[in-house]
DNA sequence: ATGCATGAGGT
DNA sequence: CCTCATGCATA
């Protein structure tokens, strides 16, 4: 009796990705990675590099909130809850055209400010993040800052170089192998949202009408993620897996197009109403300052963090989540 | 199309 | 707490 959690992940190998940045496409996702301040500057830095890079930052980022929050402290994390029109309005709104993404660009401001802001920061969590009587933060605290943990954590992006090395040593053929070419997937995405759009399909309409597929393990989808399906904007794991299920609707759909069979399914009973919190632009300014020197601050960090930009810890530490799923998504490349 | 959130599975 | 797949709510 336990209630199997309605969608569950697709089968998928938690350590096999492989990230392959390449900007190919001029979609506004590729174009902001690529505007993106550092793309990975942990891999062999130490010492006193990122410790000025993380003063410049917080400098900035410091100098970025009391420029601004100095006598208004309202809570920036206004939180919307919509719950009373809800008409349902699901499977309508296609193509809604592109517009301007917001291309955030930093500049390398010349400030030289000493670790005096880190420090700060450090021991100003001792007193308001927590009531920890501990004193951890009056001794050497600038004289060890160096990239704390920034690296070591990237055993699961590079696991393995060959396709086809997953478990699955039964002594039969291989269920199967990740080994589809970043080329094809690539293709393939086009290729499915033209058809798709063809055949007069939301992206909404794709991800419901996959649970009439019947597939083991497959439920319905979001036009979220059909929506970036199509856009690449997935992990490559995640495309990999999606894409005979895509596939498969697909076929299912034009052989049903075909013989003008429409089977609309609705299904309603969602009154679930969720807060998604809005972070004011010059918080995010910040957080993208910080996240630039250090994309895995500590949880004191993300507290100090929250308290300085008056945001809840879990907010920041979230946003610190997410960042780091951004900008480890893939973009395929043709590399044959 | 995207930003912030939730949850499962791992450390 | 993290990563990852996903989704609701929104611009």
């Amino acid at each position: 009796m336990m209630a199997m959690n309605g969608k569950q992940h697709l089968g998928m190998h938690p350590a096999l990705s492989e990230p392959k940045y390449s900007s190919l496409h001029a979609s506004a996702e590729g174009m902001r990675r690529v505007c993106l301040p550092a793309p990975q500057l942990q891999g062999n830095i130490f010492g006193g590099f990122d410790e000025s890079l993380l003063a410049r930052a917080e400098a900035l980022a410091a100098a970025d909130i009391v420029s601004h929050s100095k006598s208004h402290h309202f809570k920036p994390d206004v939180t919307y809850h919509t719950m009373s029109s809800v008409p349902c309005t699901s499977t309508s709104s296609t193509v809604p055209i592109s517009h301007p993404s917001n291309l955030t660009s930093h500049h390398h401001l010349n400030q030289t400010l000493e670790g005096d802001l880190l420090d700060h920061i450090s021991s100003s969590l001792s007193v308001s993040g927590m009531g920890a009587p501990q004193d951890q933060s009056v001794m050497t605290s600038q004289a060890h800052q160096h990239h704390l943990q920034t690296m070591g954590h990237l055993h699961q992006a590079m696991a393995m170089g060959h396709p086809h090395s997953l478990s699955v040593h039964n002594g039969m053929t291989c269920i199967n192998d990740v080994e589809s070419d970043p080329r094809e997937l690539e293709a393939f995405a086009e290729r499915f949202k033209q058809r798709r759009i063809k055949l007069g399909v939301t992206q909404a309409d794709v991800g419901s009408a996959l649970a009439n597929l019947k597939i083991p393990g497959v439920g319905s989808l979001s036009q979220s993620t059909i929506c970036r399906f199509e856009s690449l904007t997935l992990s490559h794991n995640n495309m990999i897996a999606l894409k005979p299920v895509l596939q498969a609707w697909l076929e299912e759909a034009e052989a049903a197009y075909r013989e003008k069979n429409s089977k609309p399914d609705l299904f309603s009973g969602n009154e679930r109403k969720r807060k998604r919190t809005s972070i004011a632009a010059p918080e995010k300014r910040s957080l993208e300052a910080y996240f630039a020197i250090q994309p895995r601050p500590s949880s004191e960090k993300i507290a100090a963090i929250a308290e300085k930009l008056d945001l809840k810890k879990n907010v920041v530490r979230v946003w610190f989540c997410n960042q780091r799923q951004k900008q480890k998504r893939m973009k395929y490349s043709a590399s044959h």
